[in-house]
DNA sequence: AAACATTTGTCCGTATGTATA
DNA sequence: ATATACATACGGACAAATGTT
């Protein structure tokens, strides 16, 4: 019997992604705190590379807003300011807004299945207070409707400022709620009637309802 | 007399970031044209470094969306459809909007003098075809109104767009008309007036129109 | 199919500049 | 202020992977 081998055409795993990957990711899970001094030997060691492929992830890092770095001086983790939140969730509110306008002419019957499947993912996971889970299916969703917009320039744009809610979900700076279930009813019907002014307002008060809510969470204390 | 040290603290400038502003530049005016081939030894014998930073560089414009990197195969300039300028302008448009709404409870009346005096600017150039000169103070214009919104998130993703505009101008992909000059003294007018939905409003169709500007030229031809 | 040439990815040493005593 | 220790930026060599003959 021959040796089944992976006929997907792999991409090759670069040690830079293999770092990147798992630094985002120990960025996000507060892993590496706020304002931690990086240093790149002492990465390096621990992931089992050089210090090329950290520097050149820390690099990518900084592009995305997760590290500062101040040449010839230090390198560290971003600070996570008490309104970060403030600043983060409008542009991300207005890129997926537009999304969702445009994607209403590529929608097809399976597209808005899947978002019904997604929804009722999601239900389920905050219902059962799984909020973590929550809020990976969350992402699922506005994945959809990203994906099915189909431009490059959102989607990387997107992509990176929900790796910053997920970070902002770990510090306790975002909360998810049962409003958003009804909510993505609501933009789910109004993508089968293909109602892209409705749907791009109640997309983007889903996500500016956020704010409010982490202000309120804040007074309670 | 003592050498006239210079008082500004000059920020350091790394090897890393003459070369990425080098390469961006080339490719914004098409030195380096859609779809070439780059290889970094060339570049680095060019630029009088060694690789080290200009591979940096490359992946700093693999992020921007300036060159596709395929590792371990090759790297190369990212290709311009013709179409490119649809895909740009929509999340642009809405982060611009998004800010002049952002700006409007933090204008002051210098800026606002700033504003004017920027867009007296722009119509010269306009009037006297000087139209790169006119792309460069119209971007002055917006990041005025950017600047003030003041948020990190909008700002970066918005320098990064512009560059992109500014490459598909220099492929001449974008037009700027006289239009533009009336639209910004509306918006200016709507700002004193602290009415941000419609200074957003006008700000989207300003930026959107470039589109149905670039396919009436086309079909012109 | 195999060896070659080319290009990329990684490692590590060194020099330069920064902070601290 | 000077010297010391240290972190970073860059260079150059090696290794691994690609595609070419």
């Amino acid at each position: 019997m021959p040796v089944p081998t992976d006929h997907i055409k792999t991409k090759r795993k670069t040690a830079k992604e293999t770092a990147f990957n798992q630094l985002q990711q120990w960025i996000i899970d507060g892993t590496l705190y706020p304002g931690e001094k990086l240093n790149d030997l002492e990465l390096a060691k621990v992931l089992g590379v050089s210090r090329t492929p950290i520097r050149e992830s820390l690099q990518l890092l900084e592009v995305q807003g997760f590290v500062e770095m101040f040449p010839g001086k230090a390198t560290q983790v971003t600070g996570i300011e008490r309104d970060s939140i403030t600043d983060l969730l409008p542009p991300l509110a207005a890129l997926q807004a537009l999304s969702a306008e445009l994607a209403i002419p590529r929608l097809t019957e399976e597209t808005i299945a899947l978002l019904e499947t997604t929804n009722e993912r999601f239900a389920i996971a905050v219902q059962t207070r799984n909020y973590f889970s929550a809020l990976k299916i969350d992402e699922e969703f506005h994945q959809i409707i990203v994906d099915v917009a189909n431009n490059p320039y959102i989607l990387s744009m997107v992509e990176s400022l929900q790796a910053h809610v997920r970070r902002l979900f770990f510090h306790n700076s975002i909360v998810l709620t049962k409003e958003s279930i009804e909510e993505h009813n609501k933009m789910i019907q109004l993508m089968k009637e293909r109602n892209g002014l409705k749907v791009s307002a109640i997309m983007r008060d889903n996500w500016l309802r956020a704010i409010d809510e982490f202000h309120n969470l804040k007074d309670e204390k």
